[in-house]
DNA sequence: CAAGTTTTGACAACCATTTTCGTTTTCGCC
DNA sequence: GGCGAAAACGAAAATGGTTGTCAAAACTTG
């Protein structure tokens, strides 16, 4: 792993929610890093490659990264206003998602299950 | 509702699962008509607005329209080959979806659940 | 038909992301 | 330490989906 690299993750943990590479390189170039964007952009790739950093779509179509505590298979629970996120896993939408697919012949079945909201510190402003 | 709107809604209910605006626009122009892209994007955009059609993103994070037999809540079963795209519902995600939302204190909870897979079709292939 | 309103589409602008390519760093080896 | 190959870097250009602009065309209403 790069210095470089290592600079992305490490900007990366330091936030709990979703970054865009955006954020990340103004980020880091507001803490004097001569990084440049495209070294961002790889970096990231190569982190959500290695499944260092889980990585998924705004309505927008931006991509987001988040830097997530365990390597097991999650979702999350995404605050809409200050983007924070929590991790969660439970053993109800995997298996239901499963089922659906088995019910319709299908194979090689995946999912994307994202739930967004207002967190309880947001949602008293 | 004007004529190209219903062009292009047209076009997209001939299909059975996801298509791009330019992949619209290329099937309408192929049907001879002398729609222009921008109309398309406008017509997807009023379309989804009024809730006439789902919209979604690839993991490439194109948009993606679907005009929907139901008017109700629902999720899709999508063929990653051919795009097919069957309407799932069923009360287990809603619910469990909802009560992760309020065991963390978040309100306002909604949620984008897809379900990716090979279709029974494209199996034997 | 006239005047006003809405819709349309060619083209330019946007913006996130990727490619290109010359420069800099790193690394293995002498 | 010195050296050459290989990898990493970053500025700038290219890409591609999507949106904004604006003048022309189509439709409405009187
Ligand atoms: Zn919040
Ligand atoms: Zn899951
Ligand atoms: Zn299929
Ligand atoms: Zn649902």
């Amino acid at each position: 792993m790069s210095t470089r690299r290592e600079a992305v993750h490490r900007a990366l943990t330091a936030s709990s929610g979703f970054r865009s590479a955006q954020d990340l390189y103004a980020d880091l170039r507001a803490d004097g890093s001569k990084i440049g964007l495209t070294t961002v952009y790889r970096a990231l790739q190569a982190l959500s490659d290695s499944g260092d950093v889980d990585v998924l779509r705004t309505d927008e179509g931006e991509a987001v990264y988040r830097a997530c505590d365990t390597e097991n298979h999650h979702h999350h629970l995404v605050c809409r206003v200050c983007s924070t996120a929590v991790e969660i896993e439970g053993p109800t939408v995997e298996r239901w998602t499963a089922e659906i697919g088995a019910q319709h012949g299908f194979t090689g079945v995946t999912h994307t299950v994202e739930v967004f909201g207002t967190c309880a510190e947001c949602s008293k402003a």
